[in-house]
DNA sequence: CGCACCATTGATATGGATCAATAACTGTGG
DNA sequence: CCACAGTTATTGATCCATATCAATGGTGCG
């Protein structure tokens, strides 16, 4: 039964993996599994296994032996610290498509982190030893591994700068630009995948600040309906736009790009 | 010219290997050559050459497409985000010995930080996209990548956990445990191997709360004399201690570690 | 010796946390 | 369909920790 379950879901990943060829965007989706061959997958996944999981469980707690990697199927989880007074520090918070444990198993120790669903959740979940011997094998896929770990690492650093100098408002408008470029850079909208005292915890404020600070953000040219942002100008957000994230804009370079030298319209 | 000094470079590092081999501390030095084949690392080095530069130099800027992998002969480096105000997050600093631009080379864009040099400094520049090739190459060499990566990921978690967490005195105490537990777990005494200005910033604080923080350590069991700290009790930094971090401690599930569901001396 | 630079210490100000109350939404059952 | 409880979000009032400002002391270097 498990067997069949990872059957089908490798079928399934390779249905995905052609679609995402022709869309020209096979890299943003399952990147663990990019460039593998069908044997190499096989390979990994021979004792793998589905499981579903409901709100609110602790997958793993801090000081544990990770067991397994996890790849999201379906559901939403967070990975947090906690202090010894029992405050939580948020450090991601994953959706479907991505996976969890995957730098803590090449951590050679105890988990630093604790993960727990958000929401019920289904998970493929990969023996953190097949994981090991596998990366020592197959050298594209350590270098998946490599190229999602030094993501995650980007965001760290990320979040780090923007705790330490960012005020709040600047640190919600950081997260929305982000938000904003990874779901569409092209729509005008941008959804809350998570609840707001969740991404709170995440930009290190509490949920009243984070109030506070959306109630700033609305008067600067971005309704808030609920779980969805509509931007009224498309360059609401480019000053919380910083030199390395601008790479990844469709209007950087572009004359309207604030940050560009040429820019005669959005500087201050 | 550059050959030479890579050769010598080589010579050397199989020096210390072996050496690091009878200590059994093969893993904790050059963790980036571990376990790789003399032709291996021939291959990876070939393109590479040694550079000085002068203490104060911006190695990499914020924006730039980063170009080599830096190793460490002498001296030391930070790397830093800075706000549009000039503010700076110091993510990490490094000695001599540590790789830097290991993450970045992998993450398919530009640089997230700026490095730049805290003295005099010498490195062993490897070209990114040697490394890169030699990664798809060599799955020793990837995964050692993957350890180091993950490694610095694992204290940006841990900074990230701090700033949210704790007050000044606790990250300060959690700074002094871990550099405690990294340089010599048996010495009583620690060093301070950065300015207190910078290790300020990298906490997250001003010098002047660093000063003020310092003078509430004092109180605690620990001397300062400028530039080295002295535990007047092995334990005094135990309370700053956290699950995952306790497994690198010798006193860990010992019935003295304050962590340790027996211990009767030093609980709280 | 004197000039920088860094660290310390004290006085004050302020941004965000905390506390408290209300409001909006979610789902459930009558 | 509405009433209800439980959860989540907003808004207001107050407080406190840490930043900021300012002055002094120490240290190393030319």
């Amino acid at each position: 039964m498990p067997e069949k379950a990872v059957e089908l879901f490798i079928q399934d990943l390779a249905n995905r993996m052609q679609i995402r060829d022709s869309e020209k965007r096979q890299d943003d989706n399952a990147p663990l599994f990019i460039g593998l061959t069908e044997d190499s997958i096989q390979t990994l996944l021979s004792n793998s296994f589905m499981q579903n999981f409901s709100a609110g469980k602790q997958l793993i707690q801090q000081g544990d032996t990770p067991t397994h990697l996890y790849f999201i199927i379906e559901g939403s989880i967070k990975t947090v610290r906690y202090s010894t007074e029992g405050e939580e520090a948020t450090i991601r918070m994953l959706q479907a498509g991505e996976t969890f444990m995957d730098a803590v198993i090449f951590m050679g120790g105890k988990s630093p982190i604790n993960a727990l669903t958000l929401e019920d959740s289904r998970f493929l979940m990969i023996p953190a030893e097949a994981v090991r011997r596998h990366a020592l094998h197959d050298a594209q896929f350590a270098c998946n591994l490599l190229r999602i770990v030094t993501k995650h690492y980007k965001n760290a650093m990320q979040q780090i700068d923007s705790i330490i100098t960012k005020n709040p408002v600047e640190r919600l408008g950081y997260y929305f630009l982000k938000q904003h470029l990874e779901q569409d850079p092209q729509s005008m909208d941008i959804a809350l995948p998570f609840q707001k005292s969740t991404i709170a915890n995440h930009l290190g404020m509490t949920p009243e600040t984070f109030s506070r600070a959306l109630a700033q953000i609305k008067k600067m040219g971005i309704d808030v309906d609920q779980e969805k942002l509509t931007l009224r100008d498309a360059y609401a957000l480019c000053h919380f736009c910083d030199p390395d994230t601008a790479h990844s804009c469709p209007k950087f370079e572009t004359d309207f790009c604030p940050l560009h030298s040429d820019c005669k319209t959005h500087c201050h």
